[in-house]
DNA sequence: GCCAACGTTGGC
DNA sequence: GCCAACGTTGGC
């Protein structure tokens, strides 16, 4: 299958892209959101691409890039009575909620704000600039991947 | 911190 | 199955 691309969102002080350019590899636990779990059981692949997105930050938008290392997979952290990600309705024998890792690919020298996608041709059908998207997960083409990574690695604004 | 927009839950 | 209430997301 082609290789296909993805935006995936987090909040810095909960992990960021520096954080994964330390580990090298994270696993995206804690999505509890129907429509993003269904993109990484079912979808997501090995190599897939992926822009990296901060949010609730200054300023929120593509900090860097990542790739898919393993597909999905259970979020165990469900199964855990007491984490934050707990959740009675996932059984070992039928997980209500998956993960994938990820692996680091580059940070942006800037991040290319939310602004900046807004206002840049090309993007206009990315969920992410539509208001009130709250989609966690989502996929992106190659063109929105392509003209994304050109704007976080133009330097000097 | 505010609050609009959204997804989910639950009463009926 | 409807829809109001609730909790959460996430830009600002």
């Amino acid at each position: 299958m082609a290789k296909r691309y993805w935006l995936m969102k987090c909040e810095p002080s909960a992990y960021s892209i520096d954080d994964l350019a330390r580990d090298g590899e994270t696993c995206w636990e804690g999505v509890r959101n129907f429509q993003a779990r269904n993109f990484m059981r079912d979808e997501m692949r090995v190599g897939d691409g992926v822009l990296f997105y901060a949010s609730n930050a200054e300023p929120s938008g593509v900090s860097g890039l990542a790739k898919i290392c393993r597909t999905g997979y259970p979020d165990h952290y469900a199964w855990e009575p007491g984490h934050k990600y707990f959740d009675a309705r996932s059984k070992p024998d039928a997980p209500t909620w998956y993960m994938v890792d990820l692996a680091f690919v580059e940070r942006f020298a800037e991040t290319v704000p939310l602004a900046a996608l807004k206002v840049t041709p090309g993007l206009e059908a990315m969920k992410v600039v539509q208001k009130g998207s709250r989609l966690s997960v989502q996929p992106v083409t190659k063109a929105e991947y392509d003209i994304v990574v050109r704007l976080g690695r133009r330097t000097g604004g």
